[in-house]
DNA sequence: TGTACATCAGTGAACGCGCGTTCACTGATGTAC
DNA sequence: TGTACATCAGTGAACGCGCGTTCACTGATGTAC
């Protein structure tokens, strides 16, 4: 809050995962030191390791703050499987440091406790939005099937577009491309 | 060939990446270090800046191999769309290294001849499939978009294959799974 | 209201390590004559 | 067939750097009495 602050930071963890965002998104994971975070939250070199134990700790942390956060943009976004497709690629693309971080498993410790259940209801959310389909489609017998589609095409679409691959044609708008990209999969009647 | 090699390596280039493609199998690109490398092909550590540059050099010639391979797994499968979708994830699957370098252009020098040359090459391959569908198809009329979707949900489906995210339900097949996703894309009739 | 004490967050010096890069060198190979 | 020379691939010692980790410490905060 104020600009001086006493022996105790008081924030630390939370500045600690900012700043670990912040250079995820310029330099990606594998520059991530955490001197370098205990550097631009301003506090002694060795301060990290109090809260986070070692690197892998902090990024276990950042994993499952994303996979809350993908959670809730999933059941914010309502029940209708496109929304939720483009919602899952929105959350990408604005939270692309932990979008990144999630699906590297190497990174952090997959078993950790939090991180399991985070992942968990993130899973559960991606489904429900399959089981809402119309029914009397032609794949209506096998939702199992049309989640594993779904979830393909928004995170295919998502990680070319992180990747810079696309060409420019697609557009700058995100959501927008994912739509009609995930429209083709489940048209409607 | 022989067990013993002279002062001159006679094969360092080749080596080299091999030895990067198997690092970075089993361990991410993070982890390269030409030093490493250098250890690996049993030369003194400074000989692989010869071939190379740097490590960016390295991952630059990687990419390009790997664009290669894609063009040709790609061709090699024939004009049909959906095998063509199923040689990409098995390209995928098969050389996961340089997959996983290709799709992250801050390792490598993106703007490199030879790299800019294959990598157009694999993307006419992606292309052309498209151009194959049968007319008088819903979304004829826009094959980009078409040809978008399709990636994505191959490029999707391998990505998340790759990481491990994908529940044992899907098989130990890739190719058959993919050909089940892809297939809901492009329904026959 | 005041004092004593436990707890916890952050400090700073020290360590050893692997890395990339540089550079003068040396051994092997090929070519010209 | 033999000699001289240019070229190139690989060597090995040296450098400085940033990293993670350890550890005795110190300052702040909260609680018990």
């Amino acid at each position: 809050m104020t600009g001086t602050r006493g022996y105790h930071h008081g924030d630390l963890r939370r500045v600690l995962l900012a700043a670990a965002v912040r250079v995820i998104e310029e330099s990606g994971p594998a520059a991530l030191s955490l001197r370098d975070l205990a550097r631009r939250a301003g506090v002694s070199h060795a301060a990290p390791a109090h809260h986070f134990g070692d690197k892998s700790g902090l990024l276990t942390a950042l994993a499952t703050e994303g996979y809350r956060l993908l959670a809730e943009a999933l059941h914010a976004a309502g029940g209708d499987l496109l929304d939720r497709g483009v919602a899952y690629v929105g959350f990408a693309v604005d939270h692309r440091a932990h979008f990144e971080v999630m699906f590297r498993p190497d990174l952090y410790r997959c078993d950790a406790h939090e991180l399991v259940a985070a992942r968990q209801r993130a899973g559960d959310a991606l489904h429900s939005g399959v089981a809402a389909l119309p029914e009397g489609r032609p794949t209506a017998q096998d939702p199992q099937g049309d989640a594993l589609a779904a979830w393909s095409i928004v995170h295919g679409f998502a990680t070319l577009w992180l990747s810079g691959a696309l060409p420019p044609r697609v557009g700058d708008d995100p959501r927008a491309a994912a739509r009609d990209v995930i429209h083709r999969l489940f048209p409607r009647p």
